[in-house]
DNA sequence: ACCCAGGCGGGCG
DNA sequence: CGCCCGCATGGG
């Protein structure tokens, strides 16, 4: 068992990041879970008593011990960050301070970074109830199995660079098929994703940009989900959007500006701020409709 | 039927 | 640089 404090297990796997688009959840007025596959095995947690203040059980299989498990819990939803101080880092003006409140225990996770970068080159101009099919289903035909009972892991690079184009977009990659078999191919070549971040921030970016299918958005994801770069900020349709609509008056800015305006907003946090502004915006429903 | 979805690459001025 | 366009696909 694992006690955390400001921590609220659903709000952060549900609110868009990649651990909601394969893994199992389940959640309910009983059921507060999710598990999920890693390289090293299959982990399962389930929180109990409040966001405020509660615990995670776990379970484990593969190679996993309880030691490593609970590292691994730790790491991957962000336990580790300081909450507290992110939110009064952020929380400076009404605005972040409702959108705090409003989703107490929302923490940024930290994912493998081949599955957040594929995860989100898939992203691009499509809708998360169609990512988690095609996600899922790169797991079902090319992942590989740990052991009998535990699923499969999500594929590495070097199954999408020996894979037929027609293959991958039989998964439902559309267009992009070709932008992850050669994004696959650098990836098991010459670009090294496990050095990527060691790298400061801007230079890592500039790197990622240099794959095929990964732009501005696309990177700040991979930095963000798969490096742990609070300073990150992904700016998809909704946060420039929420961002237009709660401090420019609804006027249109170019994402330039916005990135301006988020550094000078919230510093170092701001991966934090766009998490808050994207649920946020989403749940409220700026000028569109909820989807999954 | 029509519209849109956690954007990006390429081509233009 | 900025702007504009096309892009596969499935669900609302």
């Amino acid at each position: 068992m694992i006690r955390v404090a400001d921590f609220d297990l659903q709000l952060t796997v549900m609110s868009g990041q990649p651990l909601a688009f394969h893994s199992d959840c389940s959640f309910g007025n009983v059921q507060n879970t999710v598990s999920y596959v890693t390289s090293s095995g299959v982990i399962s947690v389930k929180q109990t008593g409040t966001s405020l203040s509660g615990a995670l059980e776990y379970s484990y299989g593969g190679e996993y011990t309880d030691g490593s498990a609970r590292a691994e819990i730790i790491r991957r939803f962000g336990l580790d960050h300081d909450l507290p101080s992110i939110y009064s880092r952020i929380g400076t003006d009404d605005l972040m301070k409702e959108a705090v409140s409003q989703l107490h225990g929302l923490r940024i996770t930290r994912n493998d970074p081949w599955e957040t970068l594929l995860c989100f080159i898939v992203s691009q101009f499509n809708n998360i109830k169609r990512i988690r099919n095609t996600t899922r289903m790169f797991i079902s035909r090319f992942g590989e199995g740990i052991d009998t009972t535990s699923g499969k892991r999500f594929p590495g690079p070097e199954r999408f660079a020996n894979a037929s184009l027609s293959s991958i977009r039989a998964c439902g990659t559309g267009f992009r098929d070709v932008y992850i078999k050669k994004a696959a191919k650098a990836c098991s070549m010459d670009f090294d994703l496990s050095e990527l971040g060691s790298y400061p921030y801007a230079e890592a970016k500039a790197m990622l940009m240099g794959l095929p299918g990964v732009g501005d958005k696309v990177a700040d994801c991979v930095l963000l989900f798969g490096y742990g770069k609070l300073e990150a900020f992904p700016i998809d349709t909704w946060v420039k959007k929420t961002v237009e609509s709660l401090y420019f008056k609804g006027s249109n800015m170019p994402i330039r500006k916005i990135h301006e305006f988020a550094y000078e907003q919230w510093g170092d946090m701001r991966g934090y701020a766009q998490q808050y502004l994207f649920w946020h915006g989403r749940e409220s429903g700026f000028g569109g409709r909820l989807d999954a």
